[in-house]
DNA sequence: GTGAAAGCGCTAACAA
DNA sequence: TTGTTAGCGCTTTCAC
């Protein structure tokens, strides 16, 4: 079932079929009437594979982020799977698992040729992994990490939102605040932007960075957040505030403060980071800082549909900061009476 | 780039670089050598669409899911995109937003001969959309609706959870059992089989059904759980136990309950459905039905492996049920003392 | 063990 | 307006 296979049975030929399948204007209404009922008689769908080995472009790009079991991961990736459709592309899905080595596989040749570009959303990789790449499809990064790549970056000003946070967490009166999320052994990791931001925004308000509340986390998931808070009151520290690196930690952290009985906002205050839609409906709704999820996918999509369009022509590689907003919640301010 | 660059550099055919790429046997390792040092010096890449033409296969599947947001089906595409790499295959994502034409046009043709079979997981699509497609790709349905067609479907026994779930809210001493998740207006919804399971236990048990206690939910958020609850609760209804569509919109009932002042599990317990991991780090840890999602995945993708590999010989249509356990936590046994 | 050549299905020059 | 044909890059008979 092919061109030939319809332009036999319609009895014209294959450019011909050609031009009414793909809408070509200059083909007269008696002869696209007779191709469109062959193509429905036979069931015609053309074989795209075969368009794409010709126009060597495919509509398809590659999302790579850590996993998808993380709600914030799985709220870009419907972004991205949104942003792309509107420019006719399908989104191929890969996980990395926080693996450098799976991060460098996807960054290199990662289903060559049949996608035409790739948006990567790292957590280990390193500059000189970048800076190694052969593969020429355009490759966009996402999220927290800060390289000094030829590459496009789409990422909020992650130092200006922590600080944000934190500001919010001094107005209400809050001196002696956590930052949960540290690791230790990575100084590269994610978190490390949002631990600036901690510091600089303390040291602005002349408040003392006490670094024993920079309490390191072993992931990036609820039961990371459980644990490093857990090993913050057992040894025996007593923040008024905690800013999580994100929601998931911030939540891991007030289950185990509600079952040690500390009260949130009033023992504690908590400041998580991302808005997950989970975050709107606990017990204790979070306060949290919202990055525009729909701008970041957005404007990663756009920077790979425009290299692809800028015939060779490429631009200067951009850093792109979409907005960010304070969510304020009963995690800071409390529960307002139900009205 | 391609294989016949390489060939020329190392003087040898366009079959034998092939062979080597392919990791043909029989290459004498001089040849091999050669045609490696070419492929090397060169930065070779297979072409992958060429391949895909000329087999006639891609190496990638799709998955429709109504949308990521939800984390069920975010976790379950997870599941699948690893499910799918341990058969060497690549996911290609799309969206229905539950929406019928979306469904129907992800199972009509979509990415003809690009992708080698679709899962899809419907949520309005009726058995007539199914029976009309022609595309030949392998599509196999996953999740609680019931059609009779000849697809592979993947669903645990829903009515069976659904009594679990039932059970062991009777088993607790509840009486007033609310069915939170019901579609008044859509009888063929994927809630239909859990009102089933609701409506079958309680009856086994000789308790009343009472049919003001099935409550409407015009989604399946959790905001459509906070609003069918503060609808129940307005009408003066007073359940003693909720069983949740799903946890999503338990997880809204349990915040209204909470702004109403009910508590969980004392006045109201509740179970919910997916096993969602947010649903264990709540103030109130939620109990619920988890059904095997790796198992779900699995079996998608292995329905359709086989399919592509039985040449021709298409095996009987199955039915396949991955199982599941009820998960007692909090929201029906209460917290437990801290150890 | 290696080479020559056909052909997967499509698009796009170029011709008519 | 429509037809002919080359060729995208690969795999795969079939020779040698």
């Amino acid at each position: 079932m092919s061109l030939k296979d319809v332009a036999a049975h319609a009895g014209v030929s294959v450019k011909t079929v050609s031009n009414v399948v793909n809408k070509y204007q200059h083909v007269t209404p008696a002869t696209r009437e007779k191709v469109q009922r062959a193509i429905d008689a036979l069931g015609y769908r053309p074989n795209l594979t075969a368009r794409h080995l010709r126009k060597g472009r495919t509509g398809i790009i590659a999302l790579a982020v850590p996993e998808l079991g993380n709600p914030y991961f799985a709220e870009l990736a419907g972004a991205v799977v949104d942003a792309a459709a509107a420019h006719d592309y399908t989104v191929l899905l890969d996980h990395t698992q926080g693996s450098r080595e799976r991060e460098l596989l996807v960054t290199q040749g990662f289903r060559a040729r049949v996608i035409d570009g790739l948006i990567l959303n790292p957590l280990e990789l390193e500059a000189e992994d970048l800076a190694a790449r052969t593969d020429d499809a355009p490759l966009v990064l996402i999220g927290e990490r800060r390289y000094d790549l030829p590459h496009d970056h789409i990422a909020i000003d992650n130092i200006a939102a922590a600080r944000t946070a934190v500001r919010h967490l001094l107005d209400l009166g809050r001196r002696r605040i956590a930052f949960l999320g540290a690791r230790g052994d990575r100084p590269s990791q994610p978190s490390h932007l949002r631990l600036l931001g901690w510091q600089a925004e303390l040291a602005a308000s002349g408040v003392t960075a006490d670094e024993a509340l920079v309490a390191p986390v072993e992931g990036w998931d609820r039961a990371d957040g459980a644990a490093g808070m857990a090993a913050l009151l057992d040894a025996g520290h007593r923040p008024d505030a905690v800013f999580a690196y994100n929601d998931l930690i911030a939540i891991g952290a007030m289950r185990v403060m509600s079952e040690r009985g500390l009260r949130v906002p009033e023992d504690v205050a908590v400041v998580g980071f991302d808005d997950l839609t989970e975050g709107r409906y606990g017990a204790v709704t979070l306060t949290t800082v919202a990055p525009d999820k729909q701008a970041i996918a957005r404007l990663a999509v756009e920077s790979i549909v425009e290299r692809l369009a800028g015939e060779g022509g490429v631009g200067a590689t951009r850093r792109l900061h979409p907005g960010f907003a304070l969510m304020e919640r009963e995690s800071t301010l409390g529960r307002r009476p139900a009205n």
